[in-house]
DNA sequence: TGCATTTTCTGACGAAGCGTCAAATAACAG
DNA sequence: CTGTTATTTGACGCTTCGTCAGAAAATGCA
């Protein structure tokens, strides 16, 4: 049963092979770099058609956002779709991260980019939405980790602290790792070496510091990490 | 003994003068907002004279980070100083984190324009160092703290994680989550109201993962942060 | 099929901003 | 006072954005 005319689907894989064309142009030159003028130069549609799918050219890149952020979901439900103790799980989320930030690097550029507030402005609201959409959804998939700890008595979670707040603190950690890893290069300068390795040792040392059990003293990280990379992430 | 020729003096003055001018625009208008044309009559100077000064409107945006990272060298400065266990003045510098983001909020959206790989191409090596400089004493100013603990017995660093390690985790967790304080309006939809407080209680629970003692539990902090507050940074 | 109506597409156009540079002005030296 | 150097100016060329009147295509209907 077919739910879309031709019309529509015509419409979709346009939008499609429009997006598909910004992509690359964006990466290589940047904000500035790519024009509307020459994706519709690249994709044989002119100017107006274009326009009629996008409002501005800042509203491609927060699709090419909104295409990224599903993707994470879909990692992060993987990751806690792994049958293991909670605290297994978080490696999990954990890996889920670092692929996500080394396999769609873009995503990063896209991001600040639609959150600068001149930007936000003229974006639709809409598709803000779907984007906050998929970060809530990343949230309860996590806080539902935290839960199931909490449940398992693995955690206790301290006096007025939702398992919410938790993921927060991770979640901050972890992004703040990754963009600054992005963004600084004199982090070797400043004799950080290993930073990914270094992010990951973070984390457990702040599970640690909630006492989640069991700590990563009691078991070994790298074994887990390479059970997860082969049962959830099918590499190696 | 004047080093600088009152024509030096005169430029200095103008520069001045236009950073002071700028910084509201690019607040209130954002990156997009801005011309160099309205800055131009703003200080009712020409457009040329300007560009004598900054070669682009991002070396503008640039030079305004250049004076707020200098600020935070200053607070950190006045942070380690605190007369106290390392413990203590991490404290002090959590504090000193957070008296910042809260007094430069703009800094943080300067900042991440200027890192944009496409405005960061067209901008000065030079200025961009000045930064990284900034970035560099406020690393060693808290490794050092870091030092202090560990040569006190306070802190047993993990194996083969240097202080510069450690606090590269503390900077990921309260940057990132400042960032995403400033960038994501849907915290409190997400479950978490008091972010700010949320970011204290993660990396005191981060230097718990790692032992440093004492240990949050063992000390009073909010009295510790009231009395940071009045002796170092002399609010209250 | 042929014609009317609606929808979609097009690219020329106005507006605005960037960065330049030849000419005007000011500063200075003799 | 005049010749030389340094500084300032704003008009200009160029690029890009986003629009919109008219062209082209699709659709409906007799």
């Amino acid at each position: 049963m077919d739910l879309l005319s031709p019309k529509q689907i015509e419409i979709r894989e346009r939008e499609e092979k429009i997006l598909l064309a910004a992509r690359p142009m964006i990466v290589r030159e940047g904000y500035h770099g790519f024009s509307m003028d020459r994706i519709a130069e690249a994709v044989k549609y002119s100017k107006g058609t274009i326009y009629n799918h996008f409002s501005c050219k800042e509203e491609i890149i927060l699709a090419l956002a909104a295409q990224t952020s599903a993707k994470r979901v879909e990692l992060f439900q993987r990751a806690a779709d792994y049958r293991a103790i909670a605290r297994y799980r978080m490696v999990a989320i954990g890996q889920a991260a670092q692929i996500f930030a080394s396999e769609y690097t873009d995503h990063f550029l896209f991001e600040e980019i639609i959150m600068l507030p001149s930007v936000r402005e003229k974006t639709s609201e809409k598709r803000h939405a779907v984007i906050q959409s998929c970060e809530i959804q990343c949230m309860s998939i996590v806080a539902g980790i935290v839960r199931d700890a909490v449940a398992s008595s693995d955690l206790v979670l301290p006096d007025n602290m939702s398992p919410e707040e938790i993921v927060f603190g991770l979640w901050a950690l972890t992004s703040g790792g990754y963009s600054i890893i992005l963004k600084s290069e004199s982090l070797s300068l400043l004799g950080i070496n290993k930073p990914v390795q270094t992010v990951r040792d973070h984390t457990a040392a702040l599970m640690d510091g909630y006492d989640w059990r069991p700590l990563s003293k009691d078991f070994d990280m790298d074994q887990v990490v390479q059970q997860v990379n082969q049962k959830v992430f099918l590499n190696g």
